[in-house]
Formats: C-alpha cells, structure tokens, sequence
RNA sequence: GUGGAUGUAGCUCAGCUGGUUAGAGUACCGGAUUGUGGUUCCGAGGGUCGAGGGUUCGAAUCCCUUCUUCCACCCCA
C-alpha cells in the first residue's frame, strides 16, 4: 500500500465474488427478455451532446459527464468569456461528446440512424452500463448499469401489459417481493387542466411526488410558492391524500378530470392495462399510483415503478410510454414504451435479503485433487470428460499438501472433491467427496458425469 | 450542486482531555497433520493511523486543505 490508488468516486471495481453474483442477475434478466422475443443492441459509451442535452430536464443536463475535446482547444475559447468565465459557453466550445446518461435516448437515436433496417414494432433489450454526475450515495453511483427493454413501433397497450409480465417474471425469478406502481402521464395533466393551472404542470407533478416524504402540508407551501392559486390547491388536497385502492382510485380520477379531454384519455389507457391485468393473474402487486411522477421529461403515457417491499432503497426498475422521443431526432409518430432495470440497486436489495442461491457463489463444481504426475494425467482425462457434459472442473495445478488443495476448494465453494490417488488409478475408481456433507463415495471413473449430475 | 458526518492491519473495530515501541477479533501464511477442508491448538508476518500542510518539546488525537465513503436536500436505477 505504497501508493494510495482508488477509482474514481462513485464508481467501483467487481471483483470474482462480485461478478458471480452480477452475472446472475444479468443472465436472469436476458432470460426474460429472450423469452419474450427481445433481441440485444448495444450503442456507444459516449454520444453527442446535442444528442443528450435538453432529454432529461435541466437538472439532468447538469448530471452529464462531459468529454474534453481532443487536441488544443484553447484558441476556440474567446478572451471575452474567458474572463467573464463564462463557463457555458466555454463547455460548448471545448466539448461535444459526453457519456450517456441513460440507454433509451440513445436507442431513439439508434432507431431514427437504422430507420431503413428495422422492422416495426422493434422489441430491443440492451443491457450497459450509463454514467450520472450525480452525488453518490447507498444505492446510488456514478456508474451503474440499466437493463432496458423497450418495444417501439406500436402504440398498442398490449405492449404495456407485456413489460408488466416481464417485470413480474424477472422479479419472481430473482425472488425479489416488490409492489410495481403505475400512472400516466395523461392523467397528471389532466389534473393540471381540470384544477386550471395546465402551465403548472411540471411543478404539479414534482410537488405530487413528494407527498409520502414531506407530507401535505409541505407539498402545498411548495405548491403556493410555485404559484398556484389557494382554490386550486383546494382542488388537487383530494388527490394528495388519496390513500385509496386502485378502484377506489380510479373514481376518484374520473370525478376530477373525467371531463378534461387528455384525463380522460390517461383514464382510458389505465382501464385498458388494469384490464389486461385483472383478466391474467400475476405473481407482483400492482397499484394504481397518482403520486408517481417520473422525473424524466420524454414521458408520455404511462409510466412504471418499481419498489422493493423488504428494502429501502428507492426504485429498481422504472419507465413508460414515449411518443415523441424519435420525433426529436426527425423520425416522427413512432411511439415506444419501455422499463429499465437497475441491476446495481437489484444487487444491493439482493445481498441484503440473501436472496442469491448458493450455486451462485460455487466458481467451479468439482475439483481434482493433485498428487503428482501420474495422477494428474488420469485427472486431466476424466476432467476432459466432464466438460464435455457440461460440468466446471478443475484439476488443482499442481502438487501439494492434501489440506492446501481443499482448502483451495472451500475457498472457492466448490462443492465437489474427486480424489484420483494411486489406488483409485489402480482399480480404476475416484473417491468423491461432497464438501457439504464431508461424505466420501467411491465410483468407478465412468459413473462420476453422473454422480455429479 | 448545497449542508452534515466519516476514514486506524486485507475485513470489522478499540485506542481517555495530545505523552514511550498503536491494539483486539477475524482473514492470510507456517506448524501440530506429506490421503482430507469447514471445528481445535501453537507461531509468524502485516500499519509513514486516507493524503498533504500547520501548531507543539511531542500528533492517530488539535487546526487548515484535499480525497473517499456515508447521510439529508435535489434528483434518480
């Protein structure tokens, strides 16, 4: 420890036990995925910044690593912001690639570069890793990677319900309890019409949010503070303290916004997804959320949440409908939906409930002991013999101290220790002994593809 | 980005209002045990106390700067 080296803040190395684990998470998810006909792309770690900037709002814009021009750049910057130190317009000057922030803006970009290649609706899942200058804490990085799956081309809600389908099969599959939330777009604006302040949209949605962390009253002094008239808060407080069941919830929309024309259609869309929920049983509990408001600005339609139920963590999985995020690239009318997984947050949850299965932790399922030339010979044969069968093994490197090499086995979980010595070669058997249990077995060569399986 | 905490062995932590050579548990390595791990016993190694500067006869301890991690706000996977 000579030298103090660290990565940067807010990212992190995996190390072996680490990437046993992630990989499980990962190969789970493409399951799914694959199970439901996505297929993969993927697209650079960095964009154009014109490409990224003004998607995600302006506190996103400030969340975007940036890329140094290469090369001198220094004559680009004029003397007069210089000294004003005017530092946009520098940025402009001195930049014009950053990382991506998320994967579904890049793949609106990719969808409008690739028009004439891809065939409509599009099911793609792309699974990288996405980079948030953000201030890191538990559960959240400055790298981290999303898991997204998005079918665009379609408009149908059909499309909905099947990100609903695939959120209850990778949840159920990774054994984690969680309640998805559900709201639209529609319906928030809705609200802001019906309640007559329509241009308050935004600071509607963000105030509405809140309601769980900082309560009522809070949330209508940020509400006055962002000036909406006392009567409209009046009107909005019935859905600020809506505590109802989805149903319950459902009435109470239609009463408010029933008779705004975009409310009613948010309605519509939820009856619509509702329908095909109730109609086809699903392993996840899933609500009807007025308070869910999804910060990013693309959002159209419905949007997804995803918590944990057992783990504090914020959301691991989130999305919803984009109608005009294609548009922005000149691709119009091509609408998608899609969710994305958090697979850092999903591993957190995962570690802290136990949830991973034992398997997960084994590097390797058998390893042969080591007892010199001969015997390694005969190991290296029958080793040659189970991968075949499909089964990791290891034949220990070298020989040595029978207590090194188990040791070695139980550092790694290997769960299996087959024991080929003088004898065994002699009457052609191995001793195979279950680290677990410390039980040995004799077997003869042939019969340890089965033993093992 | 704003505000607040934190950092001592690979890991988890002790170390009093500044005072000799900075400790424990655990992990690692060696031995008891050259055909048996996870339990036991013995032994050894490992730290410029996050980094840099300052105050002091003397700093892990006090002050400043910086970095990391964590917490709140903001926002989000």
């Amino acid at each position: 420890m000579a030298q103090q080296v660290s990565t940067p803040k807010g990212t992190r190395d995996f190390g072996p036990a680490e990437m046993n684990r992630r990989n499980y998470i990962f190969n789970t998810i493409k399951d799914v995925f694959h199970n439901y006909g996505f297929s993969q792309i993927e697209t650079p770690a960095m964009e154009s910044l014109s490409t990224l900037l003004g998607k995600y709002g302006a506190e996103g814009d400030k969340l975007l690593f940036k890329i140094l021009n290469s090369g001198n750049f220094t004559d680009k910057i004029s003397k007069e912001s210089l000294d004003a130190q005017n530092y946009i317009e520098i940025t402009n000057n001195i930049s014009e690639k950053g990382l991506r922030y998320d994967l579904t803006v890049p793949f609106a970009r990719f969808v409008v570069q690739h028009r004439n290649d891809i065939v409509f609706p599009f099911k793609r899942y792309q699974i990288q890793p996405v980079w948030r200058a953000d201030k890191p804490q538990k559960g959240r990085y400055r790298e981290f990677y999303q898991c997204d799956v998005d079918i665009i081309g379609s408009k149908s809600l059909f499309n909905e319900y099947e990100l609903i389908q695939i959120i209850d099969d990778v949840f159920a599959r990774l054994g984690i309890s969680v309640t998805l939330k559900l709201n639209n777009r529609k319906i928030l604006s809705g609200i802001a019409e019906a309640i007559g302040e329509a241009d308050k949209f935004v600071a509607i949605t963000v105030a509405i949010d809140k309601i769980d962390k900082i309560g009522l009253e809070k949330v209508e002094e940020e509400l006055r503070a962002n000036g909406l008239s006392d009567n409209a808060i009046a009107k909005l407080r019935p859905i600020l303290t809506n505590k109802g069941n989805t149903e319950e919830t459902f009435k109470l929309i239609e009463s408010i916004i029933g008779n705004t024309e975009t409310g009613k259609a948010g309605i519509e869309e939820m009856n619509v997804i509702f329908g095909y929920i109730r109609e086809h049983k699903l392993g996840i509990n899933v609500e009807l959320d007025l308070s869910l408001a999804r910060g990013l600005n693309y959002y159209t339609g419905a949007i997804f949440e995803v918590k944990a139920n057992d783990v504090e963590i914020g959301s691991i999985c989130g999305g919803g409908r984009y109608d005009n995020l294609t548009g922005i690239f000149g691709l119009k009318d091509v609408s998608g939906v899609g969710v994305s997984f958090g697979a850092d947050r999903i591993y957190d949850v995962m570690t802290q409930l136990e949830l991973f299965p034992k398997q997960t932790d084994e590097y390797s399922t058998a390893l042969f002991v080591n007892f010199g030339q001969n015997e390694e010979k005969a190991c290296i044969e029958i080793a040659g013999k189970l991968r075949k069968e499909g089964i990791s093994c290891v034949v220990f490197p070298e020989k040595s101290k029978l207590d090194k090499q188990f040791k070695f086995a139980n550092s790694q979980n290997i769960p299996y220790v087959i024991i080929i010595g003088e004898s065994e070669i002699a009457n052609g058997t191995a001793t195979i002994k279950n680290m677990a249990t410390g039980k040995q077995t004799t077997v003869s060569q042939n019969e340890i593809v089965n033993f093992i399986k």
